[in-house]
DNA sequence: TCATTTTATCGTAATATTGCAATAAACGAA
DNA sequence: TTCGTTTATTGCAATATTACGATAAAATGA
């Protein structure tokens, strides 16, 4: 009750799921967004760019972290973030697949419902 | 506290982070999954072939009518559930600009950072 | 009409998420 | 060393999500 039954369902369907937690929520697609668009890889910018409390931001960046979208490399006392291209590519690929799949399959059903 | 401050961001943001959040459940993948590759719209089947309670599917099933991926149409005692392509194919044009976007300035990117 | 089938809704419990203040930890500069 | 800067972590409080039993609502068939 109020847990989710990962084990009620296929690896693909829970990999699917668990990427989209992570990007449903809008700070965590705006940081994303930032860290893509700026040249050079900001820090605590993000504090001021999203008006959220630092602790806030830090809990959205370890997210993302943790799922390995973001690298953060140590310097002095910032910390630069970048993009983990090989895991952003997989994140692409895992959801073109799912909108696909599905869309393919879309043409024969048509004929038999609603 | 504890709730999404959708104000501090944009409107696309919060778009992108809407339709992630109705795909973060196994269950509503896996319902998106079966409704698309059967032949015919299958209605309580779902029960069945997900091991969840028929609340908890009735509830997953309104999450996807309410943001717009799913049609149901009552026949009988049953609803036949089928995929609304329009909505389909603006959940995967919303995701395709998202990431594709962040790719594009990621190249000159990279030379600045980690 | 009455029982059955199918789906939706309500109420509730358990758990997860979001946000922030306070504080710690790590570094550089004076 | 001591002070400021930057980021991470801890400890809450508020809210959202997930799940299910019970029950209602609507249609079918006997």
């Amino acid at each position: 009750m109020g847990v989710t039954k990962t084990e009620n369902f296929t690896e693909d369907q829970n990999t699917i799921a668990t990427f989209a937690k992570v990007l449903a929520h809008p700070a965590r697609i705006a940081i994303l967004k930032i860290i893509a668009q700026s040249n050079s890889c900001i820090c605590g910018d993000l504090v001021n760019e999203i008006g959220l409390a630092q602790a806030t931001i830090s809990q959205h960046l370890k997210e993302l972290k943790t799922i390995g979208l973001l690298n953060g490399t140590v310097d002095g006392t910032s910390v630069c973030y970048c993009i983990n291209q090989e895991k952003w590519d997989e994140f692409q690929e895992v959801f073109r697949q799912f909108f696909n799949q599905a869309i393919a399959q879309e043409e024969n059903h048509k004929q038999n419902c609603c």
